[in-house]
DNA sequence: CATGCGCCCATGTGATCACAAATCGCGCGC
DNA sequence: GCGCGCGATTTGTGATCACATGGGCGCATG
């Protein structure tokens, strides 16, 4: 229909859109119970229902969105026993990948993470929810980057995906003050190679902030 | 096999095709390497184009199909990285679920558990490959049910379904000849309340089998 | 004023078509 | 005999359309 400007990476229409949507949802930008309508999101995109549908579905399968039994598709609304279940997740898998990373974690690494940190802190001063969730995924995911496992890596982040758009929620019902003091303990860790320690600090940084909104 | 109960429901197009082709590849019952096209599954169901891409994306967004870079689909061929990192996964959710599941697990669900391993043992004797592989996930699934957990059992099922046609390859080179010895200690376990043992049998006898394969 | 009923529009589903790109095979040339 | 290139066919992508359904809103009725 309208394909006129020169990209300069030829994505198709849907991964873009998917990648959009799982961005917003995976940052907390969008609210739960949220409904997303084929029309509407081909429209806000210029595109036909075609891709919306796809990207869609993508993020229904993935746990992302929730499909209602008439096909409509909405942003989920956790219940607590959900929530408890996927901070679980979290605290078995994310030790396990920092302790893979552990061995290849250098002092490049370590910094980046404390740059990341540094960038988190200032989320908190701004009282910003989106940046201050988009540099909190960004430190684990930097982290775990390294550890070279990217099936476990995919796990995690759709898990992620689900918590999305609870985190947003969960940030303003704590009205955090201050950045995670557990990052501190996971650099610590690092540098120091303690490995029980590293796994330590990443369980409960994870459980730490879904624990509260669970209990 | 299990579910006898009337459908009332009907079910769409897309979703009866997510689920024959979730079900043959969990099974083992496709080899890995295999393509599959839009309007050759469209034609084998009598269906058009659309049902099937919808379910073949949905696959391929849970990681059991490949998606090439020209957007074609197939089996995955899994790198004996992935396999063992699949591998790790089950061993950190499994005694989990078992573990979660343990509480609940009154003599009736052991009864069950024990004619399923009898059924697996058949699938032994027979050399009938997909049924082994059916019946010992259908033992897993059905004591994990008992954990109450439908998000962590949802991600183990994801990491079955990624390693499903790998599952048959695993099979045919081990030959096995005798039924996993350690559903026995599982049961065991069960039956004793005995919680760390319970872990250390569902870790080993998830470990046991893809070992070999990745070693 | 409350409640239930019915109609209309919004919305998902699936089919079909046009198009582009990738893949395969055949034939030509070396 | 072998390799390269070109063309036909296969295949995915996206748009559009027809259709069924479900939800929402207003109107009528008790």
């Amino acid at each position: 229909m309208t394909t006129i400007s020169t990209r300069p990476i030829e994505t198709a229409a849907h991964d873009r859109l998917y990648r959009t949507l799982r961005q917003q949802i995976m940052h907390g930008e969008l609210m739960p119970g949220q409904a997303l309508t084929l029309r509407g999101l081909g429209k806000q995109f210029g595109v036909s229902m075609t891709p919306a549908r796809e990207a869609l579905r993508r993020l229904v399968a993935e746990g992302a969105l929730m499909l209602s039994s008439s096909g409509r598709v909405t942003t989920p609304e956790l219940s607590n026993e959900r929530i408890e279940e996927l901070a679980a997740l979290r605290a078995l898998i994310e030790p396990e990948l920092a302790s893979r990373a552990l061995p290849r974690a250098h002092l490049a690494l370590i910094d980046r993470l404390s740059a990341i940190n540094t960038a988190n802190a200032e989320a908190v001063a701004k009282q910003d929810a989106v940046a201050y969730i988009r540099t909190n995924l960004e430190f684990h995911r930097t982290l775990y980057l390294r550890a070279q496992a990217p099936a476990m890596l995919a796990v995690i982040e759709t898990i992620w995906l689900q918590l999305g758009p609870t985190m947003r929620a969960l940030y303003t019902k704590l009205r955090r003050n201050e950045p995670p003091r557990h990052h501190r303990m996971i650099l610590a860790a690092l540098r120091a190679g303690d490995e029980p320690g590293l796994r330590l600090a990443v369980r409960t940084d994870v459980t730490q902030g879904l624990r509260h909104l669970a209990g």
